[in-house]
DNA sequence: TTGTTGATGGATATTTATTTTCATTAAAAC
DNA sequence: GTTTTAATGAAAATAAATATCCATCAACAA
């Protein structure tokens, strides 16, 4: 069983075959698929599977907090699986991988900006847009 | 006249009463306006001006580097003069207001990163999006 | 297993920002 | 000034992602 589907157990999310496989295929993703590309997925498993099933099941996913929706610069919402721990992400700007990482040093960063100004830091976006460097 | 007039002039902008007002009004402001709200803005002194010809000089404004456009998180784009110094932007959550900061130390530290992975850094993002702390 | 509630597919609709059409008008070139 | 070229207003068209309609079907509780 992936770990999506424990946790829509757990949350008292209503499994389907449908939910189940794309539960499955965003566990496994170790990537951040949009709906498109998910759909591509699944209907690799599932040729049934419809695009607005895909879109109502992320919907769900999201607002369950089981998984995470990011808009990066460039059209269509990406999604990736909640982690546990927070992270930020690099963007190649020639083929749209993504490289996750966790600078602590930013983050107190960050927090210390946000006091400065009278501000509490309740959520904040950074993302990085770099091309590969050649050796 | 206007600092976005000027360089209308310098790059053989053509200059209309309306772009000319538009120029004004985007100088004039120290938030970043989105289209609607410009709109709203230029129609006070002249109630002719359509909301297409906004959106048209916005865009001309943009591709000659005059303005620059951000997509934050919530839906339209919002719109500010092009600074000579780079920036970055604390959102209040709350009313939807703006500041914008510079924190050396954290643009070193995203060129680190990028760099760690091998990626030249191209283009970043950072936004924080606070609530003012009352005193 | 059966009934109730909610999910699905497929197509269609919506949304909302942005763009374009077209007849008219104004800017800049001559 | 006259011509040429591009800008404007108003409305309609687009675009692209996402949402919904409805008839059918499946999950899961009793």
């Amino acid at each position: 069983m992936s770990e999506i589907e424990k946790k829509c157990i757990k949350k008292g999310v209503r499994l389907t075959d449908q939910r189940k496989l794309i539960a499955k295929v965003m566990s496994e993703a170790d990537d951040h698929p949009d709906v498109d590309e998910l759909h591509k997925r699944v209907n690799k498993v599932d040729t049934k599977i419809s695009i607005a099933t895909v879109y109502r099941t992320v919907k769900l996913f999201e607002e369950a907090n089981i998984i995470a929706k990011h808009d990066f610069k460039g059209g269509k919402s990406r999604y990736e699986q909640t982690t546990e721990e927070h992270h930020d992400h690099l963007i190649d700007i020639n083929t749209g991988e993504i490289i996750e990482f966790v600078d602590n040093d930013i983050e107190k960063l960050q927090t210390k900006v946000a006091e400065k100004f009278g501000y509490k830091l309740v959520d904040h976006r950074l993302e990085l847009y770099g091309s590969k460097i050649k050796k």
